[in-house]
DNA sequence: CACAATTCGTTGCACCGGCAACGAGATTCT
DNA sequence: AGAATCTCGTTGCCGGTGCAACGAATTGTG
């Protein structure tokens, strides 16, 4: 008790400094880079955000499952498969059925949708390289060692994952 | 072109890898702390993310408008709106006519509220800490500059932000 | 002073995403 | 083989949130 000068009447200190706390900053640094990146994939290619993920997931796989969109929980099944039914429509993703499995599919970019992903990876990339350059390359290294450490340490406190955001 | 062997039929490199793009990680990193956070204020205080902001801005601030709610456009004003109401019919705020300006209104919290807040406020403070807990003192200043110095320029990239998370 | 232009906050609308229940298919145990 | 259990993916439902239009109030301008 009796912390400096003021034992006023009802002078309430602050406990939390939003502008300090750690997760009110990520997730306002998290929102702006989503924010700068759906200038891209909503604005000019009309990609949701998860419909973005399954394109680059399955421009760097080549063909996956619907499950495997989802390795840690990041999206929800029901958000993957609603994803996939809508790129299904446009003719961006095609489905073909796992023979040896026959509850899963596979899934795969059509030629349009790769085309898609050849057209919007580079602009993805370009924006990430203007947030970076703000940084120099040991700095970024440093990022990027710091946040798979806070990462691990967030897949320990968090419940069983399913978070969502973007990317 | 002809990089190194592979100049086949049609094998598609994969342009961007998820795993290691910067929003995309943020975002998980972001969303997992969120998870581990909502356990505290959703499961134990019933508080939406925007309710728990606007608790931990008045019981910061003592007394602010609705506006003064989302400084940089983090939350929207509908958001507010709503938060607050909401939070107005659990008793756990308080609105009082501005006579200076009448279209707004000051927000404090009522004791009740402010009971809450000193309830969630060092639980949530604990998380933090736990999270951070994997960091030397160093590496966390390290990553406090680095967020600033990214958020700065994520600003720069994003419209005119409005984003949205939690924190 | 009157009239436009701006600002604060609310609300109807639509969409998005999580949850949980479900059906179809696979696996395990007896 | 048959029954219980588990897994993959879909879908109805509901709460949350962004958007845009709106009413009320204030500010600026002729």
């Amino acid at each position: 008790m009796a912390t400096g000068s003021a034992a006023k009447k009802s002078e309430p200190e602050p406990l939390v400094i939003l502008e300090q706390f750690l997760p009110y900053r990520l997730n306002v640094l998290a929102g702006l880079t989503s924010s700068a990146l759906a200038q891209i994939y909503a604005d000019r290619f009309g990609l949701s955000i998860p419909a973005w993920r399954v394109i680059v997931t399955l421009g760097q796989y080549e063909a996956r499952t619907a499950r495997d969109m989802a390795p840690d929980g990041v999206m929800h099944k029901s958000t993957v498969s609603r994803a996939v039914s809508a790129l299904e429509k446009r003719g961006l993703v095609v489905r073909r059925p796992n023979l040896d499995d026959r509850r899963e599919e596979w899934l795969a970019l059509t030629p349009d949708g790769r085309a898609i992903y050849e057209a919007v990876a580079p602009e993805a990339l370009a924006v990430e390289e203007r947030l970076l350059s703000v940084l120099t390359p040991q700095e970024q290294k440093t990022l990027a060692a710091l946040i798979d450490k806070l990462t691990r340490q967030a897949r320990v406190l968090a419940p069983q994952s399913a978070e969502e955001g973007d990317s």
